[in-house]
DNA sequence: TATGAATGAGCTTTCATTCAT
DNA sequence: CATGAATGAAAGCTCATTCAT
């Protein structure tokens, strides 16, 4: 018997989530040019041909992963704004970010692939829009600095500066973690945070 | 006639040096993969058979900046060790790499060779002597951290989650570096520095 | 649906077939350095590419070439141990070689590929264990004249001498038939044996 | 003080034999294809550009050499000539040729370089007129069987069939020298002709 | 829908040839 | 005349993509 419209939908999502999560691992490890389709295909436990399915091409799928990227980067602005005081938008943002990468979750992937997509000069064709969600994460935090040195809560300094140093740390971080392994030690929010916080 | 022998040197050290320059920035920015000879050759402005008179291979000519790569870090570990105190010793490393990123030197693409070798997986026949000279350099300024511990020129702390912070930032920032370009503002001394010093 | 593993694995057996076949007329006329992939491919029908999922390099190729013809010196070898006297298995061989070369039969190709072999120096992995297979055939070969010359059935004369002029003149011959092409005539066998037979 | 003329003629002559000189060994012994110009000017003692004031292309240097050996087969066809009788001719060709294979002799070199051309399918412009050499050779060769049965000094049967196999055993002989070396044992006269002389 | 054999564009590498000296 | 650094066309090989089943 032929299987129901909703069965299918459901292999074809089942299926889709597979390849994106071998993607998000690999690219994020790899980076684009170096993660082959085969590889994916692998790491999925499915056919390369599958995969042509789902994506029209390798790019695609890379472009759909740096969809979910720019999303999960716009998740984070929105969070910012939902918190009392900007201190505490900073203080559990990086919490968060730093369990995340001890933790290897998919959000230190998805800054793993910020990473790549800033060292790659691969003309890919969302990462002009990548780019800008990056530089807009960062202007919502130099915002949010700006506001906390208003109200006091963070040392006085071009917050612009902190907003750099503050991803550099962030990024450094992620990369670390990959390279360390399980012989990764995380940071102490307060170290993280110690050239802002007053 | 011919030219003489010391001419054909000289031009042969011309060559071999623009290739290197080249490989280097090259290299530092996408990567052992993404970076092709034809890349190379155009950015140093000769043709591709070219690289071949001098490096048996593409990556006979990565090794080559690995193997450079090696030396300056190891200058840095023999640096670290002519400061009169640990404090200092960081200190000027810190503001000299600073430095270094902020006007990107070639130090700086050093760095991001580093970053590049850490998340490709890509078996390149001199990277493990790399890992260990890296890994090197993380003991060597754990040892440093310790012994400012000791003299109470640093706070109390884990000296090695302190060392891998530490580096995390330092690579954070060249990877930033090159992703804003001009738009980059360096961060100061203390700020960096600020999760160390008391 | 998918093909069933049956079917993929006749479609693989058939195409390596195909190169094989092509490899083995084209080594054998032209030698490995002159034989490039891309002849090869036409040859057979395929694409280059295609090539590469059945030999991880033109060398393997080769060397799976030389295989076969390892194989098939050794079953010589092994042939002439199953007859009753030496002339008579002196006779029947180069009867059937005679007819082998006459009608560009793959024996005679394997021929040709040991001749190119002996002629190229290239360093090709498995030319030793070659070199090895041929000369235990000139060795079992004397053994064999001895023999014979012992039992009264071959000319006295040193019997290395007399291995090496046959094996001269079977080679000579292959290559001279590939030479004419259709002009080619073939010799009879008192002929090509009258040095040695009485 | 400018060299004389006639010194600079010499000098000019004296290079040109060095490099036809190292052409022939290698060509004979690799092939067309398999040797560079690189090597050609390594044996020759010069530099690679020097060739090229001599011959103006690899193929030229061939040809040159194919010419010399055009040349070569053609005396041999003028000294088939100049014996009394048909069989005095072939059997001092025949013991000539023995004595220039077992020494490997400029002339055996010429025997090999013919195997090659007959193997390579290069479009090589001279090869067909090399061809033409050849089969010219092999016709005066069948003249002269065909006088010689007349005469009743050699075995009746088809003269043409008598000579591709007098050639075929004479090339395999160049060809088993070249693979055997120091090992090689040539085979006497009576051997080789004995299909031939009654 | 799912497979993996097959394709071919593009990369690394070699080497005949050119040319400044 | 002589050199060898430099060029670029062509070969081997990889891998994203297509397609028959």
């Amino acid at each position: 018997m032929a299987r129901t419209k909703e069965q299918n939908e459901r292999m074809t999502m089942a299926t889709r989530k597979k390849i994106m999560e071998a993607g998000l691992v690999l690219f994020a490890q790899k980076g684009f040019a170096l993660t082959s389709i085969k590889d994916i295909a692998e790491a999925a436990g499915i056919s390369t041909g599958l995969i042509y399915r789902h994506f029209s091409s390798k790019e695609d799928l890379f472009n759909s992963l740096i969809a979910n990227t720019i999303e999960e980067l716009n998740k984070f602005i929105q969070i910012l704004d939902s918190y009392d005081s900007p201190k505490q938008a900073i203080v559990e943002m990086t919490a968060s970010l730093i369990g995340d990468i001890h933790f290897s979750n998919e959000l230190s992937r998805y800054f793993l692939i910020v990473i790549r997509s800033m060292l790659e000069e691969e003309v890919l064709s969302q990462i002009d829009e990548f780019r800008k969600s990056i530089l807009s994460l960062y202007d919502k935090t130099k915002d949010l600095i700006k506001e906390g040195q208003k109200r006091g809560e963070f040392k006085q300094g071009n917050p612009y500066k902190y907003t750099l140093l503050f991803f550099s740390i962030i990024q450094g971080m992620a990369n670390m973690k990959l390279f360390m392994g399980d012989k990764y030690v995380a940071p102490e929010l307060d170290d993280v945070l110690g050239f802002l916080l007053i």
